[in-house]
DNA sequence: CACGCGATTGCCT
DNA sequence: GGCAATCGCGTGC
């Protein structure tokens, strides 16, 4: 059940939110990784002086001011990060992708990432890039198309939110950090962060919660 | 074409 | 909590 292209048409805030707990996948020749997102940042075309789009279409940016669901990596201190293109063509509006919880692929995740303990595979945006092996050759691929990498409805989680989502200032960023637009799975292991960063111990998983339904 | 930096990570104290 | 590594890109000369 891929998101469709109507998904990520919405408002930026509310695709950001709508973004936690849905499945990423990517397909390679001979297997699977997977993971549920679980912390995500919003990055507005207005307003946003954060936002790479703030500054008009440039070389790096360009497929941020794509379709929706389009896909825009880039690079940063020699490691990458992966959004998704939200709103409308012409915009420059983008959810981050931050963290997600492995569902699938562990190995593949432990030999990309080249580390061997678990909750350090996918909590952090360059982290779970190299888990799944998103780098630049997938800048402005189609995630409502594309045959080996998208993001879908889960279908054990559809059924209401067994979690609480928080909010708090975007990481890493100097501009803009009173905007609280970052939202992530409270207590979820896989979030990024310090330990101060954060209002609960990261102790639960997602598979916990589903556990409970 | 040189320079400086960043939506990061990992190692250090 | 601090800080260095690392490199592609934006900026300005």
């Amino acid at each position: 059940m891929r998101l469709p292209k109507e998904f990520y048409q919405g408002p930026t805030l509310a695709v950001a939110k709508a973004l936690l707990g849905k499945r990423l996948v990517r397909r390679f020749p001979d297997g699977i990784v997977s993971g549920w997102i679980v912390e995500v940042e919003a990055y507005l075309w207005r307003g946003d002086k954060a936002c790479h789009a703030n500054r008009g279409m440039t070389k790096r940016n360009e497929m941020m001011f794509g379709q929706p669901g389009f896909l825009y990596v880039y690079a940063i201190h020699a490691k990458h990060c992966m959004n998704v293109v939200t709103e409308m063509e012409g915009r420059g509006a983008a959810v981050l992708i931050r963290a997600v919880e492995p569902i699938e692929g562990f190995e593949r995740m432990r030999h990309l990432r080249g580390v061997d303990k678990h909750d350090q595979l996918t909590n952090g945006p360059g982290k779970l890039c190299s888990a799944f092996e998103i780098d630049r050759r997938l800048n402005g691929v189609d995630l409502t198309e594309h045959p080996d990498l998208w993001i879908e409805e889960d279908p054990n989680i559809l059924q209401g939110h067994p979690w609480k989502i928080h909010r708090s200032g975007r990481i890493g960023i100097r501009m803009a950090k009173e905007k609280l637009w970052r939202f992530f799975i409270d207590g979820n292991r896989f979030v990024s962060g310090r330990v101060s960063d954060h209002r609960i111990p990261r102790q639960r998983s997602l598979l916990d919660a589903i556990r409970l339904d």
